[in-house]
DNA sequence: TTGTACGCGTTATCAG
DNA sequence: CTGATAACGCGTACAA
């Protein structure tokens, strides 16, 4: 229906009385123009609202301005803050950043590769757990397209990698819970194809096996990250004989289903049952009691690789991997079991 | 460094040795191409590992493929439910979804008008408050670009919208309260930038007064939509002497904070507090006890919002406004006033 | 300091 | 049914 044509750079170099090279020259800042001749083409740029075209520019320049982030179906929280942190460090830059969440990876390889290949990003940030598939990364490797990792936990040096210690984070939130006194700890693991979550059982057994714990096999119960799996195994645990005086949830979503398991069965958190997170995403204060978790910047991760990703497009090498460090956040869902 | 150069149109015509133009038609399921030249042109393409050069057809077609999502530090969970709905309808197309949180759509209008007109959008989705500002529409609208608008509250008529009616939602929230017998009810109220924040107001304040209610000044917080916001008001409310037997918040972060401020005062809800939310987000059941609430359907209308511009971006005409209906969903955080 | 010719990869037009 | 040619809007190389 209505298609008013925007102006082109033939548009505002007619009304400068100059050249369209010489607009060129002013719209990207290259020297060698008269300050005379930059504000008269600045002033037909207003006057005719002028915008370069992105298309026009991207196909010489062979850019897109478009930066890809792919997730894949993790929490809420952690979408959310993933996004914070890269559009953080995206403020003021030319780039746009596309949101591409896959169902998953590993399942549908060719797919997402052709999405990728389509989609025409300059630069891709790779969210747990795309951020450890091989092919992905060849794929992008070998079309030259620059590639940032978050939390990636194998192939480590196959590419740039913002992340914490997993295995450490997790062994301190059991710590914290062996200081306390438990022994009887309960485990809900989240989704499989995420590699962190066996870095933190790892964390987690070294733990228990060092204050010299035994993590029984029946109180291992498998998740994946979101608050109902959390709630169904958190429900196992408790139902358990006898059940376990504190819960090591994964992460926080299903460190809340854990304490809503807890009042199911009239438990009292954390006098009853003690429970820990992990992530610290804004849902760990919005239950109550407030959980005990572990401090994932996430957010600080998106943003220093959305930095390095920015470096990398700029032409500069790439950087090596970059280690954030986490923070045991006591708050009130851990206390001493009740004494028996 | 790498640059592995991707194979054009060009190179597949001369692999299957037709004309670029004949690619072009297979590519773009022209009709009039033999079956025989079609498969012809497919395996070249698939040999070459051929993809269409995005910017070059953005360029003749005067199409980026972007559709930008603009929406303004709403809580977490209302942008992860915007996202999920507008990503679920773009499955499959063509195009992709750029997201575009601004600061505040009133305060900086210019910018984001000139990030609009530089980003180069193909249709815009707007979410509250930008669903609402007539500078920004009458741009979209002026240069041609179509745009859907999610819960608007004003200018109705200015462009197709998809929406609840808040002020319904709200009175039967309300209607909810005074039916379980309470007289006293505080509210916390959302950013007042969102005009859905006093929809809502006016809505409650006519079950109120139907019922033959007085809501005093005082009983009337205010909020940002926020779980900080919240807690804040909350606990200005329960402040009061005497303090409200129910809590009506704007929306579920702070009906989460109302419940945290309730505990902190050694209340019980809903034995001592009853609390409503708004929106039925993934707090609304992550939180103990679970939150009576009203049940927004963001992603629905997301949904459909980008159905709409997807319509409209294959030249049809636009589609009028949109009603989807709410749902009060009663849970355990509502309950009758305790007997004095 | 400024301008000209050309090419980026694709599609539309209009012949053949 | 197929192909040659021009155009889309801009940047690069090279002149002037």
């Amino acid at each position: 229906m209505t298609r008013p044509k925007r102006a082109t750079i033939v548009d505002v170099a007619r009304m400068a009385e100059v050249s369209a090279k010489t607009v060129s020259r002013v719209v990207n800042n290259e020297p060698h123009v008269t300050e005379a001749v930059k504000t008269r083409v600045r002033e037909a740029m207003r006057a005719l609202r002028y915008h370069p075209n992105v298309a026009a520019q991207g196909l010489v320049r062979s850019r897109s301005y478009l930066i890809g982030l792919v997730y894949e179906k993790p929490s809420p929280s952690y979408v959310v803050e993933l996004q914070k942190g890269a559009l953080e460090r995206l403020h003021g830059e030319r780039f746009r950043l596309v949101v591409l969440p896959v169902e998953s990876v590993t399942e549908r390889e060719e797919e997402i590769i052709a999405l990728l290949r389509s989609a025409a990003l300059d630069a891709v940030l790779l969210a747990p757990p795309a951020s450890d598939n091989a092919a992905l990364m060849r794929e992008l490797r070998d079309g030259g397209i620059p590639f940032a990792r978050i939390s990636p936990t194998r192939l480590l040096g196959q590419g740039p990698s913002v992340a914490m210690d997993d295995v450490a984070a997790a062994q301190e939130a059991a710590e914290h819970l062996v200081t306390l006194g438990h022994t009887r700890i309960g485990v809900i693991k989240g989704d499989p194809s995420h590699a962190a979550s066996d870095a933190r059982l790892v964390g987690t057994m070294q733990a228990l096996a060092t204050a010299g714990i035994a993590l029984h096999p029946e109180l291992i119960e498998a998740g994946l990250f979101t608050f109902d799996s959390g709630l169904a195994a958190a429900r196992r645990l408790l139902a358990l004989d006898p059940p376990p005086s504190a819960i090591l949830a994964q992460n926080d979503d299903m460190a809340a289903a854990a304490i809503t398991a807890a009042r199911e069965c009239g438990l009292h958190v954390p006098e009853d049952l003690s429970v820990v997170g992990f992530d610290d995403s804004d849902i760990s204060r919005v239950v109550w009691p407030p959980l005990t978790t572990i401090r994932q910047p996430v957010q600080d991760m998106a943003y220093r690789a959305m930095d390095m990703l920015l470096h990398m497009l700029k032409g500069e090498p790439e950087q090596g991997d970059v280690h954030l460090a986490h923070e045991l956040m006591i708050r009130r869902s851990t206390a001493p079991p009740r004494a028996d």
